[in-house]
DNA sequence: TTAGTATATTCATTTACAGTTATATAACTA
DNA sequence: TAGTTATATAACTGTAAATGAATATACTAA
């Protein structure tokens, strides 16, 4: 049931809610003002981060801090890590395979 | 209708197959053999992953093989980079924040 | 041509989720 | 206390997408 980080980050309006709160923490209303959300939508979208372990709250009076926390983001970037080198490089991989087997598969097309 | 690279990416069996694929080219085969998929789940996979434009794939008789496209993955680079340092530090946002203000809304309290 | 292999597509069903409106709850204020 | 503010939740609607079964297409081989 709880929403993971990769299904959470792929909704556009709560990377931008995410973005917000990565600038300072944010109550409910300040990011209502700051997007094109209602107010139902932006508690249901900081529901799912909440989900995701993407942000903290914290209750103080009527209003909620919502604080990011970006220990969830480790696994996009281990996720990332081992493609980085490649589009670093710029190279397909398909490229790439066909440079290294061009001969190999000549050979075996005889 | 073309999917984006964070949708493609939000779904696990897809964020296998194109491990795989990184690893080296792949056909469609393969990536059955490889993963507890049907083929037609597998081929659905590959349509969403080509619409993201994260494969290639090249005919080669009745084999497809698609290889890696790693360029549309700078965009999560790139959505990724202003955390990482948040991440490496370890420390929480509201925390950081919390040590900044405190004495600021200690004094608004007042 | 026929049979077989590799891959893609269609269709039907189900599930997940985004957005809205309305309402509920809790805290603040007068 | 009543009224207002801040936030969350529920009910609903519409849509995207996941899944599975069946079929279609395209190439290969005999």
């Amino acid at each position: 049931m709880p929403m993971d980080t990769f299904t959470a980050l792929a909704e556009p309006n709560r990377r931008r809610l995410l973005e917000a709160i990565r600038q300072e923490p944010c109550t409910v209303n300040m990011l209502v003002t700051r997007s094109d959300l209602s107010q139902p939508a932006v508690s249901k979208h900081l529901k799912y981060l909440r989900q995701a372990n993407l942000v903290v709250v914290k209750p103080d009076g009527q209003k909620r801090w919502y604080a990011l926390n970006p220990t969830p983001l480790e696994e996009i970037e281990e996720f990332l890590e081992p493609y980085r080198q490649l589009f670093l490089n710029r190279l397909d991989a398909l490229e790439q395979h066909l440079d290294l087997t061009s001969q190999t598969e000549a050979n075996e097309a005889d």
